[in-house]
DNA sequence: AGTTCCCTGAGG
DNA sequence: CCTCAGGGAACT
């Protein structure tokens, strides 16, 4: 986990927000609240502009009118989904595959997939939510009782703060695959298709290995390989997000270093073996059959 | 536990 | 033109 930002305009261009490109995880998600949070926590927010209504999965669109004049407490993040804290209401988005924020000038063009603008004051810029795909939705519902709304209350605890005993007892409780149980956010949340192989990988765990099956030393290695790859990939703000929106709009390009995802054929980084991959559960899994029993 | 669906750009 | 990828809900 190891991505490199290469400028391809002036030396002096500063990437200023995350604008992501790649599947967001908890560490992508991770990245991009604290650029979130450095950009507008403590602004007021000025304008909202819906363009799509359909993203908003809860609450009403006069609930979204009613964050206006609202201060933003703090950007946080839980399991894949942002919370934006406006005080008394909140903002949940959740990327899915392809949402992002550009942190915009106002002057320049609104691409199509933006679907919401928010405006702030004091700032010359607005923060734009695009995607793509649709997939992504967004929740604006009340600060009180959040945790109780069901994209919420359905998450497991997150892999970063969850105990070896406690992980190890939850294993127990989610029959099937291993590699299914990782991308089961009841399990824990966050975990997505990249860092799921990534962290069998670095476990030297076979994907199809029975979840309840696992031995106490091997849930160990497990446990240990989840905070190793998803702290690493957080450290390095987060491996998947291939682009930077500098400044002058320029996008700079990031070199992945995964060890087995998307690298089906390629040679394994410890054995030499090429990866492979295999459907489990409706998702490509990639792994190395001889490093990982 | 497997399949379908949502949606669109990328790649064949 | 066709097919595929992907998160996650909603099926079967």
């Amino acid at each position: 986990m190891r991505p490199q930002f290469y400028p391809t305009a002036a030396v002096d261009t500063v990437p200023i927000l995350a604008y992501n490109a790649g599947m967001p995880e908890l560490p992508e998600v991770e990245s991009i609240a604290a650029s979130l949070r450095r950009a507008i926590r403590g602004l007021t927010i000025s304008s909202i502009d819906v363009r799509r209504a359909a993203l908003l999965r809860r609450g009403r669109p006069a609930d979204l009118k009613a964050l206006v004049q609202r201060r933003v407490i703090d950007v946080r993040r839980r399991g894949k989904h942002l919370i934006l804290d406006a005080g008394s209401r909140v903002l949940v988005f959740h990327l899915r595959m392809t949402g992002g924020f550009q942190w915009a000038d106002p002057a320049a063009p609104v691409d199509k997939h933006t679907h919401l603008i928010l405006r702030f004051k004091p700032g010359r810029r607005e923060l734009r939510f695009h995607d793509v795909r649709k997939f992504g939705f967004l929740l604006c519902l009340p600060a009180a009782g959040l945790e109780a709304c069901p994209e919420l209350s359905a998450l497991g605890p997150e892999p970063l703060e969850i105990g070896f005993d406690a992980f190890f007892t939850r294993l127990r409780t989610h029959r099937g695959r291993l590699k299914s149980v990782l991308l089961d956010q009841s399990f824990v949340a966050g975990i997505g298709n990249i860092y799921a192989d990534e962290i069998l990988f670095e476990s030297g765990i076979h994907p199809l290995a029975s979840a309840a099956g696992l031995s106490r030393a091997r849930a160990s290695r497990l446990w240990a390989a989840m905070r190793t790859v998803l702290a690493k990939a957080v450290a390095a703000g987060g491996s998947t997000i291939r682009s930077y929106r500098n400044a002058d709009g320029e996008v700079g390009h990031f070199q992945d270093d995964h060890q087995v995802y998307g690298r089906t054929g390629e040679p394994c980084r410890h054995c030499g073996r090429p990866v492979r991959r295999k459907v489990i559960g409706g998702r490509s899994s990639h792994f190395c059959s001889r490093c990982q029993k």
